[in-house]
DNA sequence: GTCTATACCTAGATAGAC
DNA sequence: GTCTATCTAGGTATAGAC
């Protein structure tokens, strides 16, 4: 285990920045790169350039480019998980919390670090790395289930809608949102998906909490 | 151009009948590879052995990779619209439609042939091969948002459904539905979030319609 | 139209010097 | 811890025989 003095060093951008340690560099490159291009588009050539490191330095702190990309993984499914639970734990209504993770800041364009690795064969080949994305998805649908479950409890979402299932559609719109992003090279598709279902269920609040 | 006797040939499986032409084979299994492995994670080689053809096959036939790769994704997108088409345009109410679309027959687990091809990042930087991606997910949200429109005008679904964003967030449902599924490795989850949406949906049909 | 041979580059990893 | 060889396999394409 190496020392890491800046846990989470990395520039946002990925470019990780010139003081952080190698193994650090070395992380948040691959972060960068699995969400740019998924883990079989990634060589490690391309991580050791991004992370100005040698190959020496890549097969000394990690095993291989399975073992790199699980550190990568790991934190990138952190990182998620930290920053939607911040939205859907703030105060609120449980419409106004949905509406904070399905309207939180992102770049549409890129898609979602965590969802994309689900198209990758080779991690989701290999459980270990495949673990992570596994864990943060059950995570999220049973947080939001929680969350429509509440609002319903509390009298503010209509008590027929079934809490999971709906949490399942909003997890799924966010998803196939950036699907539709890509696909037409521009964020509106994402917003207007959002918008969409956020109607959907705001049509199924109740009139005391509208 | 070479005379196609099986335009349609292949097997539903991906695995070219030994009747068809080489061409033929050529594009069904690069087809099948790039559904399960994406555009960088599909070699020649591999496509060669499915189809079992030579290397000098494919390019007699082929410019190279990127040239079969656009038979395949044109071929793929055409089948996907034509599919589509022939439930949306058929009989019910516009809900009708819309679940006819959500719950069709397919393995979640495998995803969208088309919809996965939007995080191949080689995919999407070659506006040749990008163009039949982006057309198909055109096509399919303006469909859905005539079926919608034409649902409020007969009055079977409430007038405030914004019909233009309902459709996108139905496409993105059935996308990020494959996410979800694969993510959890059961094809559970896919049937979850559609069931959650078309609840959603559901509750604003009109009386009358219900 | 299809085959084989060949070519060159990259992927991924190891070895041993410093 | 990092560096520079070095290695084997595979990706992608061309050349020319049949």
């Amino acid at each position: 285990m190496t020392p890491v003095t800046r846990p989470q060093g990395g520039a946002p951008d990925g470019r990780p920045s010139a003081t952080s340690s190698t193994s650090e560099r070395l992380i948040e490159s691959t972060r960068a790169l699995l969400w740019e291009r998924g883990y079989v588009g990634t060589s490690p050539k391309a991580i050791l350039q991004r992370a100005d490191a040698g190959q020496g330095s890549m097969y000394h702190h990690f095993s291989g480019k399975p073992d790199l990309a699980l550190a990568a993984i790991r934190r990138t499914a952190e990182e998620m998980r930290a920053e939607v639970a911040r939205l859907l734990d703030g105060p609120g209504t449980a419409l106004d919390r949905i509406e904070a993770y399905l309207r939180r800041e992102r770049d549409a364009l890129k898609g979602c670090p965590v969802g994309r690795l689900t198209q990758d064969p080779d991690v989701m080949a290999d459980p270990a790395l495949r673990a992570p994305v596994d864990e943060t998805f059950d995570w999220l649908r049973s947080r939001l289930t929680e969350v429509l479950a509440e609002g319903a409890a509390r009298g503010e979402l209509a008590a027929g809608l079934d809490p999971a299932a709906t949490a399942a559609s909003v997890v799924a719109v966010v998803q196939g949102g950036y699907v539709l992003a890509r696909a037409a090279g521009a964020p509106a598709a994402f917003d207007q998906a959002v918008t969409g279902v956020l109607a959907l269920i705001a049509g199924h609040a109740t009139a005391g909490s509208r």
